[in-house]
DNA sequence: GGCTCGGATTTGTCCAGACACATTTCGGCA
DNA sequence: TGCCGAAATGTGTCTGGACAAATCCGAGCC
């Protein structure tokens, strides 16, 4: 070891010769990587030689390859070494969602009537809508979510699930809370992805009546497709009233070094 | 010390009783939260402690502290402890960019016409949506985003620059990608945070003009806020024709407990 | 009362090892 | 030639320490 952490390091490059030890790594290592030292798809030096090399531990070692992994400069397994596979930090946004309920932006204390339901079978163009294949056989479940009994009505709804969810279908009338949750509980299988899609269209005439508005209103429509592993759980489309709805996401940048 | 890692293991509860030591002490301590034994706000035992009770080391037991922190479970702080924070997994779901041009969604090789730009004293609701205080001066910018010079609008745009931007502001004309990308690069800051709102409403008259769409036309609003270190670098409204645009979005569950 | 200044406590960082386990490579054997 | 097992290689897990740094709390001082 040189001398220490404390003393002689606020002297010359303040930034990249401060704190702990396995960040200076990182950094160092973070440089080689962006520079080409260590070029994409090679395999980085062992634990072993990078700790020989920096005169630390193999511990420290690790605590800076954790950092490049979580980064996602590099990939490691065991048996086989780190790889470089990123040449550049890859400045990550993400938005995060404690639950999907936060996905769902309605307040839970909000209520849903179900009209009611039907088998359809999918032609082409809902097909590809609802995340199914053309000729299969789905239920569609109408309703409309409310303020509160008897109060205003926020959005028209229309959910599509396969037809071996029909024996479920009757819980949905006198479930509360979102539909994906009860389908989530019961098929046991955990939703792993939901696709989202918003656009503005003129709510369709049948629909702006159920929710007392004018044919050919501005509307915004949600599709949303829960996906458990491979199958589609359930797909809905909300008619939401034009001003009456705002989605609002934040979209955070991923993990930022101190300084 | 009690036996070993791998002989006398896979007999009893098959689940619960495998793995690393690190993280059949997490599972343990994940359980006790959810329990409540450690109840949500209440400060957990200490790493040595901890470390005493299973019989290892404290770096064994920091590791499953550490798989714990990741989930969200605790929040640990040096010098006061590991605090619960959390009573559930929080199964997260996250959707991620690999950069800012993801969540633009418009491809680059559309052509930004900029009608002009002027100075503007933010009234309160103003204030409210670009994220800036009543009564600050700011500027802004007027544009329409064609497929192709000379071919079809997308949508019309109107941006909002601090007005300490006031010299960039000429550069945007000339400017290929988004004008977000040039502010960062210049002013140097980088990009924190981006909120997002879509909405659905009917178009300005002007702007429906400009787009060659009849009054009232419907269309999806887009209002984006790029907030560097506290401070708003541009917020941009966006009007997409109706039905002309598609907003999608993929969510993911992020990694997921072992059950 | 309010302030500062030391301990005591607790997590953060770090060391020098050890064995387990996964992967690849290579030599031996059929 | 082709297959299989063993050795080499490298990360994963773990021990039992050590000191540093942040935080909290109480004692003492103004």
């Amino acid at each position: 070891m040189t001398r220490d952490t404390g003393t002689a390091s606020k002297t010359s490059a303040a930034a990249a010769n401060t704190g702990p030890r396995y960040l200076r790594i990182q950094r160092m290592l973070a440089g080689r990587i962006e520079s080409g030292a260590y070029p994409v798809g090679s395999l980085m030096p062992t634990e072993s030689d990078l700790g020989e090399e920096f005169a630390t531990s193999r511990f420290t070692v690790r605590e800076a390859l954790r950092c490049l992994t979580e980064d996602g400069y590099v990939e490691r397994r065991q048996g086989m070494g780190t790889r470089v596979i990123s040449l550049r930090p890859q400045r990550r946004y993400h938005q995060s969602f404690e639950s999907l309920q936060e996905l769902f932006q309605v307040a839970v204390d909000t209520t849903m009537v179900v009209l009611g339901d039907q088998p359809v079978v999918l032609d082409g163009e809902l097909a590809e809508r609802v995340g199914g294949r053309a000729g299969e056989r789905w239920i569609r479940i109408d309703g409309v979510r409310w303020t509160a009994p008897g109060g205003r009505p926020i959005c028209y709804i229309q959910s599509y699930v396969p037809e071996r969810f029909e024996a479920l279908v009757q819980q949905f009338a006198e479930h509360r809370g979102p539909f994906f949750d009860l389908l989530e509980r019961r098929s046991g299988a955990a939703i792993e992805e939901v696709q989202q899609e918003i656009r503005a269209v003129e709510m369709p005439l049948a629909i702006a009546r159920q929710l007392g508005l004018p044919a050919g209103a501005a509307s915004l429509q949600l599709l949303r497709r829960y996906v458990t592993a491979g199958a589609i759980l359930i797909a809905s489309f909300n008619w939401h009233i034009a001003g009456e709805m705002t989605y609002k996401m934040r979209i955070r940048r991923g993990r930022q070094q101190p300084d």
